[in-house]
DNA sequence: GTCTATAATTAGATAGAC
DNA sequence: GTCTATCTAATTATAGAC
């Protein structure tokens, strides 16, 4: 295939796609921090330490540079929770959703603008939001409420509407955990250290799966 | 003590009065749907149906606004909060707690900019965030932790740290109304329903309340 | 592919008339 | 106590040199 009518990635594409990557990284940390009308382009280019007229260069305008950032967020995000599926999958699936909610706060805390932009997007309804919800949010609501359903039918689960259930776990994982500085502020709790965040995968799992898996 | 000395509240006082609670009231839908960098003053004005200037005239400037609109909220919130606790307090401490959430619940929906400013905030370091941590975000969690660690002495809420719990509680509860909009685009559930809300907290009861009370 | 320069708009804040 | 007019700075986006 790369038999030379491709043209090959020479030294000014690689340092296009090095650009384009700390733009997106920026925007991501500039966008969770301050929302989408809150930050300015400027800011992105500065925090990338590339000269602002390349965001128009690379991705039109701020709106694309957003929708790219997010994509790329969510994109890692999805890869990361189906290949704990994957490796899980042999145990029983309570063992199995500890284990992915344990991957789930981990990959929170690495990635703190994963929730922080849903929280600053969801604050008022917009063309983003409709879109966030259709390609990423509603899909995954729909699986999760799924195996919280089933572990329901276990007995592990208790009783009530599985997409409450979900959005409850949610916001006391990832939705916490963008909550970290005032966390820290308001009580001894570090989630920056890794053994918090056991803690709260633990504290998550002994409230929200509190019975015993049965083998049918 | 009304003899005259005093300037009585003529009508252009009442005037000045009504025109501030309508900033305070469109300070707080603003900031709460856009953050405090994304939101312009013009645009609280606009909301309140005033001039722009009058901000400075009334409030000085955009963060001494911020600073009273935040106080607005969290005043009339905690006084919320201890009508409800003087009002159970003959009730278990069980029954006590779960009416408190029930309130807490209705509350945050009434008032969505008290967890959304909140959110908005904690999403990066500022004087506004230490600011809001020190006079209400602290003490709150502060009596609340005291609180569960009680009923964690009586059996009925799980082991783990109670900052913890309180901040999974205050998450399950107020950080998921924020995420109103989100949740009605992702699921079939309406936290603008007064049932979604009953429905809320009693999922919370029984999740995070799961022993019986035993008297002592 | 990257830069400088700049147009057009909007921001927070103020001055001074009424 | 309220308004119009305006200043300065920062914003998104673009045009065109290199």
């Amino acid at each position: 295939m790369s038999d030379g009518t491709e043209p090959l990635p020479r030294k000014q594409q690689q340092r296009s796609l090095l650009t384009k990557q700390k733009l997106l990284d920026a925007a991501l940390e500039a966008f969770s921090e301050h929302g989408f009308k809150g930050t300015s382009t400027r800011d992105i280019a500065a925090r990338a330490g590339v000269h602002h007229p390349l965001i128009t260069y690379h991705f039109s305008n701020k709106d694309r540079l957003w929708r790219s950032a997010v994509k790329y967020v969510f994109r890692d995000f999805v890869a990361a929770l189906q290949q704990a599926r994957s490796e899980y999958q042999n145990d029983c699936p309570k063992a199995r959703f500890a284990a992915m909610i344990r991957i789930y706060v981990h990959y929170a805390a690495r990635n703190p603008a994963l929730h922080k932009i849903i929280l600053q997007e969801s604050s008022n309804p917009s063309d983003r939001l409709d879109w966030l919800s259709e390609h990423f949010l509603k899909p995954l609501s729909d699986v999760s409420s799924g195996l919280i359903a089933e572990l329901q039918e276990k007995g592990v689960v208790p009783a009530g509407n599985p997409a409450l259930i979900y959005n409850m776990i949610r916001a006391s994982s990832g939705g916490l955990i963008a909550l970290a500085l005032e966390l820290k502020s308001t009580s001894d709790i570090d989630l920056d250290r890794a053994e918090a965040l056991d803690d709260l995968a633990d504290l998550i799992v002994s409230i929200f799966l509190p019975g015993e898996f049965a083998e049918t």
